[in-house]
DNA sequence: ATAGTAGTTGACTGTTTAGTCCACTATGTT
DNA sequence: AACATAGTGGACTAAACAGTCAACTACTAT
């Protein structure tokens, strides 16, 4: 009953697109509306804040990153090779965004969470919550490469954290030089990092 | 000749720690001002814009660093040593900045970086040219590494990055979890990164 | 001691911002 | 057809914001 409308969904498109190609605090409630063709009227008929904004749309794009994930990270496909698909993924979204943006943009959570970390603690928690998930991913792989034998890593769950760090290292990297060239070969320095020979992975 | 004045270091020392302990779009030059405890008046007799404080500011930041940095990678330290001492200064640095600020800030320049690389070209420039004299300590350790046998690294200057990006993700992951327990052991992971045994480092 | 100058102050402008409010409109349901 | 209701529009307020300016103050070189 009543009438229907996609604005909802317009404003979580807009505030992604905003705070992923510029940053969140410079990203005004105005400029959503703009940018989704809303009035502010339905903007604070949907949402209380931009904050609440952000962390659904966030979310929502979770759910579909999600998808994508699971399908590279199954358990029917080799460890290793798991975690090499995972980086030719990266490469392949950022080259994507650079061909639609013209800039390389980086991983949405770490340039978000790094600048609300110590002013929006709702919003932490929820990119908080994302990325934990994602360490799993990683993990999951990395003991199945252990279970192998292609792998002899004492703490999964550390390593895990660190494998991300050094992947987002070099995304943030590459957004702020606006730059694929480092993302092009991330594997290799994720392999050195578990302690597998380069042999061993095109084996896998 | 006039009076003298000191307003233009504390206006230096107020905007790196409001972006630091923030981000830079939310650090309104009223808000500088009122830290400096300085009036806009005076702001706008030294500085031209936020953009112009924050670069200069950051500039004269990375001149104190850097002459830790020089001790640090001094060439009378065996390279690998500079490395395991450069990861133990990263800890200690932000363990100091927990205790002053409650809270683990990460690297400065990779926060600001990752906001503003959008949006302002001039502090994007600055930042760039800041990481690019660090790739250049790391890089020069691994090419003396390599002379002395200890590593092979076949490109320095990449793995000089790569090995930034890990240290940078780590530090940005316990700036986000707010915590310092994946900065403890950083430099396991970044010898695992240049191929080097652990055995061997306790040796250097 | 004083003149010239570097730096300060606070009041001022206009703009952008978040957030409110309510009359209005479109649509599914009966 | 008409009613109930989900959603819209736009005008409004108050606060925060960047930036300006001219009168003022304190210092130092002579």
């Amino acid at each position: 009953m009543g009438r229907v409308s996609d604005a909802k969904v317009k404003l979580m498109d807009a505030v992604l697109e905003l705070i992923w190609t510029g940053s969140y605090a410079s990203t005004t409630i105005d400029h959503i509306c703009d940018k989704a063709g809303v009035k502010k009227g339905s903007f604070y008929y949907f949402f209380d804040s931009k904050s609440q904004l952000a962390a659904e749309a966030l979310d929502a794009s979770w759910q579909d990153r999600r998808v994508e994930l699971d399908r590279i990270f199954s358990v029917t496909v080799p460890p290793l090779e798991r975690l090499q698909k995972y980086c030719e993924f990266n490469y392949k979204v950022q080259s994507e965004i650079k061909a639609q943006y013209g800039r390389v943009l980086g991983c949405p959570q770490v340039s978000l969470g790094c600048e609300v970390c110590t002013q929006e603690d709702a919003l932490q928690k929820k990119i908080q919550s994302i990325m934990d998930y994602k360490y799993k991913y990683i993990e999951s792989a990395i003991r199945d490469a252990n279970a192998a034998g292609l792998t002899q890593v004492t703490d999964p769950a550390a390593m895990a954290r660190m494998s991300m760090a050094y992947i987002q290292g070099l995304m943030t990297q590459a957004r702020i030089q606006n730059s694929l060239e480092s993302l092009r070969d991330l594997s290799s320095g994720l392999f050195s990092l578990l302690g597998v020979k380069s042999k061993e992975v095109v084996a896998a």
